[in-house]
RNA sequence: GUGGGUAUAGCGCAGUUGGCUAGCGCGCCAGAUUGUGGCUCUGGAGGUCGUGGGUUCAAUUCCCACUAUCCACC
């Protein structure tokens, strides 16, 4: 399933085998909730042009629309969305933090009065493994608490507990139902690091096929999320990838892969992009800022993404100015190109064991904002 | 030409029975955003209140003239 490389300090080089493919690690998921980029980027774009490894799809999002036994029916998410790549689902965990005013948690499951139109959703560990076992994921996530920060001690001990008999269940179902996907259980604990670890023994003990560590970068301090990823780590099986949901900026993945992180996901790209937050290796820019307004450079300078082979910054400034949709397409394409880029070169320097002196070169640099640059 | 209305930020408008740093929306400038509810949030700049005069302790507000503009009628 999962084959280390090579190590250089606690970063890790690996190759992941899925019933569709091999993804070389770390990675990077692209986030396309429901089944597509938002912003307008398909699947074979992702693959082809974006050098996407893994796109990653919702449960709860396709379960509500179009239902994932229509998608079953059609032939399953790689079908449906003409999608090549490997493609994890996350468990819905995440909705009962984001969606938290329209759900109630009980011990069975998570009753959800749907965004779209109200109407009742139960979703529990194994209504979550059914319709992603519907979608036909390869990789598949336990459905969780994701708990907001700044709750007691007492309320995320409970809900711990809770998530790890949900783990359990969703193991059982998974077996239930014969499917071949990767089942990845999750960590929660919020910041306290003895529950945390606590969590993090005991579903190391189920033996699954890989491990997440969820609930971070809900609003807690950044040294908190580190310490965090610190403590636990040491307690997450070093033949399993690892997996950190929902992170984060290119710093934020720089700093993870150097403590031992294999797996990352966010909107970041997308949804900063469609909003104008431009990546590049100089750092961050905002592309409608009145300083682009005749810039005939492409966002970043260093890339050969198809917006940047194309494109002038003057143009997309104007895009955003004029709210043309295609100006979040563009930048998102950038967006992607450049995370996908980076998870390249960090596999790379891994590889030839300079991890640490790439990451003492770029990880600041990469999540600060470009004040000024030289022309 | 006659009668009536209007004139406050780039645009659209509030407001002041005369009283302290004159507001709002949009736009503009900038920032935030971390397993996506197609978003949202936070700052900032910008006005001699059409022009000239009068009344008053005090006028963007009341009065007069002028200018511009809109509507109706001729």
């Amino acid at each position: 399933m999962f084959k280390l490389i090579n190590t250089d300090g606690a970063a890790r080089r690996g190759v992941l085998q899925t019933a569709r493919g091999e993804i070389q690690t770390p990675f990077f998921m692209n986030v396309a909730t429901s089944a597509a980029i938002k912003g307008g980027i398909s699947a074979p774009e992702l693959e082809n042009q974006l050098k996407c490894q893994v796109m990653l799809c919702n449960t709860y999002h396709l379960h509500i629309r179009p239902g994932d036994e229509l998608i079953r029916d059609l032939g399953g998410l790689h079908t449906f969305a003409n999608c090549h790549l490997p493609i994890l689902t996350d468990s819905g965990g995440f909705q009962v933090f984001s969606l938290a005013k329209l759900r109630r948690i009980k011990e069975e499951g998570v009753y959800f009065s749907s965004h779209v139109d109200g109407r009742k959703i139960f979703m529990g560990p194994e209504e979550s493994m059914r319709i992603q076992y519907n979608l036909d994921a390869d990789i598949v996530m336990a459905f969780d608490e994701c708990i907001p920060s700044g709750q007691s001690r007492e309320y995320v001990e409970e809900s711990v507990k809770r998530t790890t008999r949900w783990l359990i269940r969703c193991r059982d179902e998974k077996d239930r139902l014969n499917s071949k996907a990767a089942l990845m259980g999750i960590n929660q604990g919020g910041v306290y690091d003895d529950i945390r670890v606590k969590h993090m023994r005991e579903i190391a003990a189920l033996d699954l096929p890989g491990y997440a560590i969820g609930g971070l970068a809900v609003g807690e301090a950044k040294e908190d999320m580190f310490r965090v990823i610190e403590s636990v780590e040491p307690h997450m099986p070093r033949n399993k990838p690892r997996y950190l949901m929902g992170v984060g900026t290119p710093s934020d993945i720089i700093e993870a892969v150097f403590r031992g992180i294999d797996m990352f996901d966010c909107v970041m790209p997308t949804r900063n992009g469609r909003h104008g937050t431009i990546f590049t290796s100089e750092g961050i820019l905002h592309a409608g800022n009145a300083r682009f307004d005749k810039d005939e450079r492409p966002l970043d300078i260093n890339c050969g993404c198809p917006t940047c082979k194309s494109f002038s910054r003057a143009y997309i400034r104007h895009l955003f100015k004029s709210k043309e949709y295609l100006g979040g397409r563009l930048a998102s394409q950038h967006n992607l190109y450049f995370y996908n880029s980076l998870l390249e070169r960090i596999r790379l320097e891994i590889e030839a064991g300079t991890f640490t002196a790439f990451r003492n070169e770029y990880s600041e640099k990469l999540s600060k904002h470009i004040e000024k640059e030289n022309t």
